[in-house]
RNA sequence: GCGGAUGUGGUGAAAUUGGUAUACACGCCAGACUUAGGAUCUGGUGCCGCAAGGCGUGGAGGUUCAAGUCCUCUCAUCCGCACCA
């Protein structure tokens, strides 16, 4: 019989089906394994991307089962977002019916490509349900004070029309369609995840091991901790007059306190607040105030090509000295770190020096290289020797940072503090395809929660999608409610959350008990039977924005007593991209290769295969054609070589010692490729060598002709596969083996005992010659069998050593 | 600039962690079967050389009996962060 991928995927995708083969048991006294891709977003079909992502959880789902594990496998979709958005704009489509017909196709697209998804726990984000649920905890978190409303400078997509996050902006531009973000003023919703920044940095020593290190050092590098000192800088007297009296000083910090005698100025962002005021109060020249509106609108990666700085005439006092020192704007200086001004010591740090150069400032040396003199011409930015720093003199300046703070604190004029990058979650978008933020504005109360019972609040369907401002403030009627406090009328919200928020707790919700999904968001049981995350495959574009969140988030519920851990993910991989002709696969690039069309020319067994052969999981993929077809014929050929089995129930009894040599060979390749899989699945993870193990061990079936280590061959190997390609290990499995070698394999030590083993012979360190020796053959025997075979490089030589590496290779060591 | 990763045949990639470099596959070459082959099967295939032999894991040194693997320096590519005070 022919092997007929298509016959084959959709009995097995039926049986799958009908059996509900892929439910995890309730019985939560047996060991468990939660398997998880990050889910989907649906926007319209899947991808190679999606793929490979589902390959490499699907092949750790099955083979887990395999070993009589629970597994949990669960398939989502995220499904708020903007281009549901956008696509109602461009088709006129209403997003809804856009992203449930899509979230359909995908469905079917999965199922297709014979994933062991449980389906009793499917779901979507925007699911009423979810939202439910969702609006629930964000009034838990708003009861708790970690979420909070305020105006604030924000980043603002011109083109989606919305606010992002800090996370969401990658070099300036948006993260979902590039365009460049300005700054706009506006009320916001934030997450407090500053409040949870040191555990967010501390605990990621817990997924050290488990995590790549890559991913760790991004998330240490976004929370961005420094410690240092922060003091006031007060103005002098006439300064001080000069701003109304409205300003006394204002707040510094530095991550160098060893160079504080060394402060020859002090710059603030344009963005400050006694720069504002002075704009406000005419206390600048026009000219002056034109240049700062001009620093202010620059966008930031303009504003980072050239130092530039405005001199304010005013003066403050150094706090050690008393010295009278500059107050300048400058345009490097950050109004969203610290405390958006700095102390400028130019002779020991590199930006002050460039600023300095420019505008001819003083530059005061304090620490000099312990070997007397540094260079000229730049900023000497390493650890000394203390001068020109009162008492502290001679001191070494990495140790004296402790006194200098001590003595600050001391004399009560300044105190050690800790400054992170990480900001607040800004979370509120001003657009419709979202969960909407559970809010009222009452006139009497302000702002108030909408009461749980009348959750969910949901989105409307009549909704009139222009890209023009947001469609839920548009909406006739949808805003007018009541105060949930005093019964008054009122408006609700109409902001939604960021689309990160449901992928923040979805895997939690993926241990919804079935029985009791309408009534509780997760049950407390089967968290505590499933959680965390076993095994969590993605891409590694979410190392910042997606992982962060969702550690926050399960920090948070931790704290709401829903469940009992620090951390969601015990282990993470990350998958490499998939590339065709050197570039990532996309539709601008026309370089895109549809998985419809690989399951339909070739079935899903071969997508599989050879997205898992290709490459290590966590390397890059390049899409090769021919590759392809080579993972179809081997698929091909394991199928027709089926035809050399003898049906049987068990694993054949093979008396190993009566084998030719062909014949030991091959069960030898066979149990190798079952150690291999043990490895592969439990730790290693690269399936590629798994997979090239199985076709060594199919050439070595292939050269002899035993059917009992045809069948025995066939019964470990369909087993090993079974995860990777399981329709057609399925179809055989079945055929010959009643399923039942779908388990747990016993490594049968025998078939790695050999008689004799060849040994590789070398002439210092050059391979010269091989030889073969029994197991056991004595190291004499075998140095004088090694020369014997190597006469011809030992002539007129003397030998210096022999070396015998057991089992490996001789080593003879020659002079002359 | 800082941090991280990677560099092995024509190509994708292996190498049990210091012990026979290039497993497995693609491609290519030859042969068999065939009316035919873009099917299937068999064999070959790191580079130079007629050969003996020599060379060979980005490059240069070093440690070692032995280095793709360890150390020092260096080059290239990719990724992340990027005036964070």
């Amino acid at each position: 019989m022919e092997y007929n991928s298509k016959e084959i995927e959709k009995k097995w995708q039926d049986y799958w089906k009908e059996n509900d083969s892929f439910e995890p048991s309730e019985d939560f006294t047996k060991e468990k394994k939660y398997i998880l891709s990050m889910f989907p977003f649906p926007s319209g079909r899947l991808h190679m991307g999606h793929v490979r992502n589902y390959s490499i959880s699907d092949a750790f789902a099955r083979f887990h089962r395999q070993q009589g594990k629970n597994v949990l496998h669960p398939i989502g979709f995220d499904s708020f977002g903007m281009p549901a958005e956008n696509a109602a704009i461009k088709n006129n489509a209403n997003p809804k019916t856009w992203t449930y017909d899509n979230i359909d196709y995908m469905k079917n697209e999965f199922y297709s490509l014979g994933f062991s998804f449980s389906r009793k726990r499917e779901m979507a984000t925007s699911d009423e349900l979810y939202t439910k649920f969702e609006q629930a905890f964000i009034i838990d978190m708003y009861e708790k004070g970690l979420l909070y409303r305020e105006k604030g400078l924000l980043n603002w997509c011109p083109h989606d029309q919305t606010v992002l996050a800090n996370e969401q902006v990658i070099d300036g531009c948006c993260w979902r369609c590039d365009t460049p973000v300005v700054k706009k003023d506006m009320n916001q919703y934030y997450f407090k995840i500053t409040k949870y920044a040191d555990e967010l940095l501390d605990d990621l020593k817990k997924l050290e091991g488990g995590w790549p290190k890559q991913v760790l050092t991004m998330q240490d590098n976004w929370i961005g901790k420094s410690n240092g000192l922060a003091f006031d800088l007060f103005f002098d007297e006439s300064s001080h007059a000069k701003l109304n009296e409205q300003f006394k000083s204002f707040d510094v910090f530095t991550t160098r306190p060893d160079t504080v005698y060394g402060v020859s100025y002090t710059a603030l962002a344009p963005e400050h607040a006694i720069v504002t005021y002075m704009i406000e109060n005419n206390l600048l020249s026009d000219e002056i105030i034109v240049e700062i509106k001009k620093m202010k609108t620059t966008s930031s990666i303009d504003r980072q090509k050239e130092k530039s700085g405005i001199p304010l005439g005013l003066n403050v006092i150094h706090p050690l000295t008393g010295k009278s020192i500059p107050v300048w704007i400058a345009n490097f200086v950050l109004m969203d770190y610290g405390s958006g001004a700095v102390m400028a010591v130019p002779a020991h740090d590199d930006r002050d020096f460039d600023f300095a150069k420019k505008y001819d400032l003083e530059i005061k040396l304090v620490i000099k290289p312990f070997d007397g003199k540094a260079e000229d011409g730049k900023a000497y930015t390493e650890v000394g020797e203390l001068f020109n720093s009162g008492e502290f003199d001679g001191m070494n300046s990495k140790k004296s940072q402790y006194n200098i703070i001590k003595y600050f604190e001391e004399k009560n004029i300044g105190k050690k503090t800790t400054n992170y990058k990480l900001k607040d979650w800004g979370v509120s978008r001003q657009r419709y395809w979202g969960t909407p933020i559970p809010f009222i504005h009452c006139e009497d109360c302000g702002l108030v929660m909408e009461k749980k019972e009348n959750l969910p609040i949901a989105l409307p369907d009549d909704v009139e999608i222009t890209g023009e401002g947001n469609p839920l403030d548009n909406h006739p009627t949808w805003k007018h409610c009541k105060c949930s406090v005093c019964g008054k009328d009122a408006i609700r919200e109409t902001d939604t959350m960021d689309t990160f928020v449901e992928s923040s707790w979805y895997f939690l919700r993926f241990c919804a008990s079935p029985e009791n999904m309408q009534d509780e968001a997760f049950s407390a049981e089967q968290i505590k039977y499933w959680m965390g995350v076993d095994n969590y495959i993605g891409g590694i574009e979410h190392a910042v924005l997606h992982l962060l969140y969702a550690r926050f988030f399960t920090k948070v519920f931790r704290d709401l007593g829903y469940l009992d851990f620090d951390e969601p993910f015990d282990n993470l991989l990350t998958q490499g991209m998939v590339l065709k002709d050197g570039s990532k696969m996309s539709k601008s690039k026309g370089n895109t290769v549809d998985p419809d069309e690989i399951i339909e020319k070739f079935g899903a067994d071969t997508a599989r295969l050879f997205i898992l052969f290709a490459a290590p999981p966590t390397q890059e993929l390049e899409w090769n054609d021919s590759g392809v077809e080579g993972s179809h014929k081997f698929i091909k050929r394991f199928f027709d070589r089926s035809s050399n089995i003898v049906a049987c129930e068990s694993i054949p009894k093979i008396a190993h010692a009566e084998l030719s040599k062909d014949e030991k060979f091959a069960r030898k390749k066979v149990y190798e490729a079952l150690v291999r899989a043990n490895d592969v699945y439990n730790e290693k993870f690269t399936f590629n060598t798994l997979i090239a193990g199985t076709m060594e061990a199919m050439n070595a079936l292939n050269a002899q002709s035993n059917s009992d280590v045809w069948s025995e061959g066939y019964w470990i190997l369909a087993s090993i596969m079974e995860p990777i390609i399981p329709h057609v290990a399925c179809e055989i499995s079945e055929k010959y083996f009643s399923l039942n070698n779908l388990t747990k394999q016993i490594i049968l030590d025998e078939v790695f005992v050999e008689d004799s083993i060849t040994l590789g012979v070398s002439i210092n360190g050059k391979r010269r010659a091989e030889i073969e020796v029994a197991v056991d053959e004595s190291k004499e025997n075998i140095i004088t069998l090694a020369k014997e075979k190597t006469a011809k490089w030992l002539e007129n030589k003397e030998i210096v050593k022999e070396i015998v590496v057991p089992k490996k290779l001789v080593n003879i060591v020659v002079k002359g």
